[in-house]
DNA sequence: CTACGTTTATAAAGAAAATATTAAATCATT
DNA sequence: AATGATTTAATATTTTCTTTATAAACGTAG
């Protein structure tokens, strides 16, 4: 029925079992890791719809694991953490975990956030086109409308909307959105960010002095709102 | 009809008796110890749901018990302290105390915070969108909303907003949130939380002079109710 | 009740940090 | 070499933090 592939990725055998039980129950295909390593090579080998990342993992800091899935794996990645580890989990998200669940978790919770993964997902795969207030972003023919109007974006501009549009509603941290667009090594190049935010503005704002699309969080990064 | 089990810890008869008999004619099972050491063996074979625990013990300090109790028992302890303490006070609240009651209380007082401690805990699933009243804070996206409308916060009112969300009903003294805010060198900085405190209470509060959401508790610290 | 000391609240000014803007320099592509 | 894009740098603007001053609230003792 569901017919998505979900991975787990957790060192407790008894966990595994259970969740992969829960998930099989509700119609999933269930695919386990137990270190981060083994997690690394299966998602490339098999590119599975969502994962479920346990971040007490042993061999490496799932942070990391993390970290390194999301240099090219772009599907949900839903986090599982112990009660105590707030920071970790804010770390987390910074870092492209989609959610998070507090260890111990109702099922009936873990099955909510990721049917809403999994759905988003497919929305944005299945959308051809994404209207955001006055602005259109056809992503197979890679163009942007204002207006019905095309505006002309370079490859830049036009990667930082589409994390923008993609990640609607989100504050993304300065350090992600350097990362996503540029590469790990342009994390402290804050100043790019500005010019490029900038540029961008000009061309999707009504206003550019008030923006209402790209709206700066001071000292954190940017939300993207539709409006 | 309430079903929870309460344990008392307190060396005077009489007031053992008096608590005992007011819980139990509100529904609630009573566990009586009379020493530190007691209360400690009981919680450990038969935790209860909530821990009533005067400071004032013969055998060894209350705090002491409190800390012994907070290694590993979660549920809601509620400490009674006769008025002239507060520093006492202070410091089992820092030690994971939940709330406090200066003797001589009356007894619907007592009864209402019981409750409320309660209700907390069976609450207390996995909040993710959190609901506190007008109030809904997303983590994830990073986002609060007041009447569904986007609250534009500071980095520092929102760890600060985030610290009591996550602390729900709990009383937090100034140096916990200075702490945990600023770091802990600002322990002492009583007036940067003064400033906060107002500030976020313009954004969150109906009526600022009549907060409902941060309440003061005078000369201990703050705390945080969703109403 | 009143006066006093203590704690808390609020507003507002100054300092610091972060962000925005602009333009020129550099780079890449044709 | 010409074009367009990116990077760098300099400067302006805005936002946030910190500090100070003052008012209000509260509890206590006389």
């Amino acid at each position: 029925m569901n017919d998505a592939n979900i991975l787990i990725v957790d060192d407790e055998p008894q966990i595994r079992k259970m969740l992969s039980i829960t998930l099989q129950s509700s119609g999933y295909r269930v695919i386990e890791a137990e270190t981060g390593k083994e997690a690394l090579t299966l998602v490339a080998n098999h590119p599975p719809d969502l994962i479920l990342l346990d971040l007490g993992l042993p061999d490496q800091n799932g942070q990391e694991v993390l970290r390194h899935l999301r240099e090219w794996y772009s599907n949900p990645i839903i986090i599982l953490s112990v009660q105590s580890s707030e920071t970790e989990i804010v770390t987390a998200l910074d870092s492209g975990a989609n959610d998070y669940l507090v260890k111990p978790f109702r099922t009936g919770e873990l099955l909510a956030r990721i049917r809403s993964a999994i759905r988003k997902t497919s929305e944005r795969e299945n959308a051809h086109a994404s209207e955001f207030g006055d602005l259109t972003i056809d992503f197979a023919s890679r163009t942007v409308k204002r207006n019905n109007q095309i505006l002309k974006l370079t490859s830049t501009e036009y990667s930082l909307l589409i994390l923008f549009a993609k990640n609607e509603g989100k504050v993304l941290t300065h350090q992600y959105l350097l990362k996503q667009v540029w590469g790990p090594t342009y994390i402290n190049e804050s100043q790019y960010l500005r010019v490029f935010v900038a540029q961008l503005r000009k061309k999707i704002e009504m206003n550019v002095n008030r923006p209402t699309h790209i709206v700066t969080e001071s000292g954190v990064g940017y939300r993207f709102l539709s409006n």
